[in-house]
RNA sequence: GCACCCGUAGCUCAGCUGGAUAGAGCGCUGCCCUCCGAAGGCAGAGGUCACUGGUUCGAAUCCAGUCGGGUGCACCA
């Protein structure tokens, strides 16, 4: 139920009986036509810009369209008052009634706000595809958070949505672990080791190498390199993912799947996406030009395989071969994105730190080269957190050493404060997180503004049962709301009615951060509503010796907590009950 | 040199696939707590939306260019 979308059903309709009653040509498209809430709501409930829109292609002047079509929006019982305003805008006001029903839907159903199922069909989000090597730091928290609450909203908003994470275990890095960690092995075997340049010498290894150590006993300390490098590496890598999902538990994050970058290779799935390419005429064999503007020392020019992204919007070809024959990282990288477009996904969403942005093109390419332009990729950007603790540099980590891990972070605000903190950006703008404002107590503090609202109401539901009024949700569904006519209320009202809106402008966007600003404003219209109580105990919402309207008001206030909860849901925030 | 992101109030940022007088929080200024719902509330000041053109009935929003900041730029992942 979308009071948006109904009211510009009805606009279109009317158009459309004008076209039959001969008030407009016929032939004109109606895509530009918007019902939105007006900026100033002092105009109106509802604003559309049909008359404008209309006045050029139709050949008439934009006051002409607005008159006659005010006149028969105004015969729907649902309009109360019709203006024509400003340039052509037509103002609706909207009866009492729409915004009660509206209440009563967010009540009732649980559906309410979200999209229809199946409306949309699979989309695959990939996020933190962190490399195992190591616990994920603050970088990869955030891509954590925002790809896991994208994935959650536009579930909601009715997408079937998978959450994968791509394990990059094909590279040299995962060798340089097992080489790590096979030095921690020796030193579970009290030798002592040198760590030379390049190794991972972090704390976390030491329980790996003892663990290593208990599984196989003492039977590589004298081996070579080549005995034992495959079997540490895939010892070592599970371990290290072992440790990722741990890391991503603490935050509440569960991905539907792992793909391993290393089963790509022999299995035939790099040639065959390479093949799908060349087929259409986009691999040949070539010679680059060294990159304008910043040469090399070690440039010299070598005849790789290449891929014609050009062809798909990027700036330059890119090799999938290394001169040498073998390939080169992005041609597994290729390969998977083949087999997403061939696991049937109709959208795909790729979140990657700001460092990739480099990357962005030539994987777009590559999708659409490989989907003939059927499946789009997202790439969605996150960039860089900036620890603080009172707004000096934060610079501290228990397990790492060099870097503040994911795991710091939560255990030191809790996964409802970093989760929301770190969606009250957009993805692309840098992120400000001082540990001593996020866990503040007061209304400066978005996080606890939000969850304060949801629980004011439940402390409000607690004493109108202790006071024998019954709150149920059943009862409250068939509560008379003909009272709720105060500006404020209404204004609740209207608010709790954009919710299936923002939900939609949010999902197509992509933009989950959308949500966290929503919930600020709703739970400053009830925080307002609250204070109204002060100076006007008819605002108050327990009204002693009057159930009827005491459940009228807390069916409103309920509505709220209900949406508050959902936000919060895709958020993948908790909706505290109380506070403490 | 090229690409991408960013440029909105003193600060941190919103601005809904182009709409009416550009918003919020912080900070600042001024009022308000005997009690009935103050982990506060109310009001106010503060902006050439970096700049210049263009498209449009209409631009912070779209396009082109300029300036300023960030990031990334063969055969590493």
């Amino acid at each position: 139920m979308n009071i948006f979308t109904d009211l510009r059903h009805l606009v279109i309709d009317a158009l459309d009986d004008m076209v039959r009653d001969g008030q407009l040509p016929a032939g004109l498209t109606t895509d530009a036509v918007t019902v939105e809430p007006p900026r100033d709501a002092g105009h109106g409930d509802m604003a559309t810009n049909a008359a404008m829109v209309l006045a050029k292609p139709a050949g008439l002047r934009p006051r002409d369209i607005a008159d006659a079509l005010a006149t028969r929006l105004a015969a729907d019982p649902r309009v109360t008052r019709v203006d024509v305003a400003g340039p052509g805008f037509l103002n609706l006001r909207l009866a009492d009634t729409v915004w009660h029903g509206l209440i009563n839907a967010a009540l009732t159903d649980p559906a309410y706000g979200r999209g229809a199922p199946f409306a949309h069909n699979r989309v695959l989000v990939e996020y933190v595809s962190a490399n195992p090597t190591g616990p994920l730091h603050v970088g990869h928290t955030r891509g954590a958070v925002f790809g896991d609450a994208l994935a959650s909203l536009l579930a909601y908003a009715g997408w079937d949505v998978t959450r994968e994470y791509y394990i990059n275990d094909g590279g040299a890095q995962v060798d340089v672990l097992a080489r790590s960690v096979y030095l921690r092995y020796r030193e579970a075997h009290d030798l002592s080791v040198d760590w030379p340049e390049g190794t991972y010498p972090g704390d976390y290894l030491i329980e790996v190498g003892e663990a290593l150590k208990a599984k196989v006993g003492d039977i590589w300390l004298d081996a070579p390199e080549e005995v034992w490098l495959e079997d540490v590496r895939l010892f070592a890598t599970e371990a290290m993912m072992d440790l990722i999902r741990k890391d991503l538990a603490l935050l509440n994050i569960s991905m539907d799947s792992f793909y391993s970058e290393k089963s790509l290779y022999g299995s035939g799935r790099i040639e065959q996406a390479i093949a799908r390419l060349d087929a259409a005429g986009l691999i040949y064999r070539g010679t680059l030009e060294p990159p304008k503007g910043k040469m090399p020392d070690d440039w010299e020019p070598r005849e790789q395989t290449l891929f014609k992204s050009t062809a798909h919007g990027d700036d330059v070809d890119r090799p999938v071969q290394k001169s040498d024959g073998a390939w080169t990282y992005f041609a597994p990288d290729i390969a998977y994105h083949y087999d997403k477009i061939d696991r049937g996904y109709d959208a795909l969403i790729d979140v990657f730190g700001a460092d990739h942005g480099g990357y962005v093109k030539r994987m777009k390419a590559a999708v659409s080269a490989l989907s003939n332009g059927r499946v789009p990729l997202d790439v969605k950007l996150t960039q860089l957190v900036k620890l603080t603790q009172n707004g000096e540099p934060f610079k501290m980590s228990k397990r790492a050493g060099t870097f503040i891990t994911l795991a710091d972070v939560v255990e030191e605000v809790g996964p409802d404060v970093t989760r929301f903190h770190m969606l009250t950006r957009k993805n692309d703008a840098p992120l400000d997180f001082d540990f001593a404002k996020v866990t503040e107590q007061s209304k400066d503090n978005p996080v606890f503004y939000v969850q304060y609202a949801h629980a004011r109401v439940n402390s409000v539901l607690r004493r109108a049962a202790e006071a024998g009024i019954a709150v149920d949700d059943a009862t409250l569904a068939h509560a008379d709301l003909t009272g709720l006519t105060h500006a404020a209320e209404l204004a609740i009202a209207r608010k709790v009615a954009e919710w299936p809106r923002l939900v939609d402008i949010a999902a197509k966007g992509h933009e989950p951060h959308k949500v966290a600003f929503y919930l600020y404003d709703l739970a400053s219209d009830l925080h307002g509503l609250w204070n109204l109580g002060h100076a006007d105990p008819a605002l108050r919402f327990i009204q002693d010796g009057d159930n009827a309207t005491t459940q009228a008001k807390i069916a409103l206030i309920r509505a709220v907590q209900v949406v508050i909860a959902a936000g919060l849901g895709i958020l993948g925030v908790t909706p505290a009950t109380e506070m403490r």
